[in-house]
DNA sequence: GCTGTATTGATAAAATATTATCGATACAAA
DNA sequence: TTTGTATCGATAATATTTTATCAATACAGC
């Protein structure tokens, strides 16, 4: 397989599918089901089973003729593949609606992903706490960035405010960012950006629509 | 081209850039430009040149060799083909943290999405407005959605309660779904399903994240 | 009007991702 | 035991997506 460094490359797709993977698994496991076939998982998820066996194998698990694969060994594979086996800190920068209702998101736990602090530069909400988590001065960003040697956070600021924060961000040393601002950021080629714009999603399901809708004619 | 009944098939990861081509192009609107080629809005995005002009052969608009394409052609271009040119009325199903964002988001308005009621399960919440858009009782989802005509929902409820929701959503012949909800959804052949959840593009990050910082050691 | 050049759009090549095929294997039932 | 079968995993075939190449073209400057 092609690696970097010795570390397995596992393509996009496949990583986006791993989720559902997993959350699929752990429902099993709650009922008790010690072990799934590939036939079985794609039903379920609607994919092929090729695959599914294809997408199993980057984990490095592998699995039993006849039996298929067992379920425990799969959930750890997949949690350690995305790292989510461990928490990863991150900061939140922008407490607005989405920002807010992000930090209140249980799942992310799951996820291994652990808010330690919010940042915005409202006065009216520095200070405040939301879900628990405090909300700080933008400006005390880099500083604390380092002292927490916090590398992840999650943009969810308005357009316009979005490339200056990544700046500050940028000189706290971050080198993840999962960016929820509807805009492209600029950044290194060494720092990890990964746009999750609603308006990616929601232009193929209105593409998809409107082709429906004039089949539909 | 291949069609569908004569309507051209866009591929999906061109119609996930084309969100990123049209604000930048509604920037470059903005600041007076009139024209622009294909190499900019590649370096402004970081993508390839060719790329961008094959995904714009999609929108059917043709440029002028040594001078580009036309910002506002393209614009409208774009649009058409996302259907964001028209207001498309939705509904929102989970009235909870993040169906709260969701209603709050002014952007959809860009994104010809437009929602016109909410709908929860708790009494607490039926009644209320949030954002100026009244949540009402689930119950009342099948007789509204035929009577208002609405296709698209957004699903935003917790994991356990989706798949009950979309039984209801389609009883009221929703044939589109932007499933924010942590977990497949069951729904007939012809219904569109759009998945969003945070995990999907969460787990892309987290994997890079992680072998970062293991080519690092 | 001629010449140089940036850019398009078409075609071809390469890379990537998905789907199909099939022998090998482990379990279940006779 | 033996036989039948569901399933894996490897390989091959297909489809899709991205990237490269290059002739044709419109504009700018001389």
């Amino acid at each position: 397989m092609l690696t970097k460094k010795n570390i397995v490359v596992i393509p996009e797709p496949t990583l986006r599918r791993l989720p559902h993977y997993l959350h699929l698994l752990l429902n099993l496991k709650e009922q008790g089901v010690k072990s799934v076939s590939s036939t079985f998982i794609a039903n379920e998820l609607g994919l092929d089973s090729t695959q599914v066996r294809k997408d199993v194998q980057y984990t490095n698990i592998i699995g039993k003729p006849k039996t298929g694969f067992d379920v425990n060994s799969l959930i750890n594979a997949i949690q350690t593949c995305l790292n989510w086996n461990r928490y990863e800190n991150a900061f939140l920068i922008g407490a607005g609606s989405l920002g807010t209702a992000m930090l209140g998101y249980k799942q992310f736990k799951d996820y291994g992903l652990n808010f330690v602090a919010a940042f915005d530069n409202d006065p009216e909400k520095v200070g405040q706490k939301i879900h628990g988590i405090e909300v700080l001065s933008i400006d005390r960003l880099p500083v604390l960035a380092q002292l927490m040697k916090i590398h992840l956070a999650v943009l969810t600021v308005p357009a316009k405010a979005a490339q200056e924060c990544v700046d500050i961000m940028l000189k706290g040393g971050i080198v993840a960012i999962w960016n929820f601002a509807p805009m492209q950021i600029k950044v290194p080629q060494n720092v990890i950006v990964e746009n999750a714009q609603f308006s990616q999603s929601l232009a193929v399901l209105t593409r998809k629509l409107s082709v429906y809708k004039q089949t539909l004619l």
